[in-house]
DNA sequence: GCCAACGTTGGC
DNA sequence: GCCAACGTTGGC
């Protein structure tokens, strides 16, 4: 199966890029949401890219690559009564919620900003360039995907 | 901190 | 199954 291109984000204070830079892999834990879920679940595989998206703060953007190392598998968090992402809907026989884990791949030498996104041809059916797009985890087609490598390759 | 957009919940 | 009320996300 050909590889497939997502965007993740994640509050900077929650958890960066520099933290994934630091740890190498992590478990992206902590989705709630069915859409999200879905992907997780049955679509992200490894080896498909990973746009790593700093959100909440100003401005937002692209910070970094990252690469998927395992597919979906139960997200432990939902079943732990002292996590914050504690579900008590959640069992090991129906663990409702899903995540995958990520390997760090390279952090830009600066951020790619929502408004450079906005501006950029190519980019306008993206869907975190459209208003009121909450979902935290986003296909990018391979269009898109191209022409964010191309606007990474002209960085400083 | 505000608030628009969106998802979820629950009464009917 | 509809939809109002409520909660959350996240850009600004």
């Amino acid at each position: 199966m050909a590889r497939k291109f997502w965007l993740f984000k994640s509050e900077p204070d929650c958890y960066s890029i520099d933290d994934l830079k630091r740890h190498g892999t992590t478990h992206w834990d902590g989705v709630r949401n069915y859409q999200a879920r879905n992907m997780l679940r049955d679509e992200i595989k490894p080896g498909d890219g990973v746009l790593f998206y700093h959100s909440s703060v100003q401005p937002p953007g692209i910070v970094g690559l990252a690469e998927v190392s395992r597919s979906g598998y139960p997200d432990h968090t939902a079943l732990n009564p002292e996590s914050e992402h504690f579900d008590p809907k959640a069992t090991d026989e129906n663990p409702i919620w899903y995540m995958v884990d990520v390997r760090f791949v390279s952090k830009l030498p600066k951020m790619l900003t929502l408004p450079d996104l906005k501006r950029e041809p190519g980019l306008e059916n993206m869907m975190v360039t459209q208003r009121g797009s909450r979902l935290s985890i986003q296909p990018v087609s391979s269009h898109e995907w191209k022409t964010i490598q191309r606007m990474i390759s002209k960085l400083e």
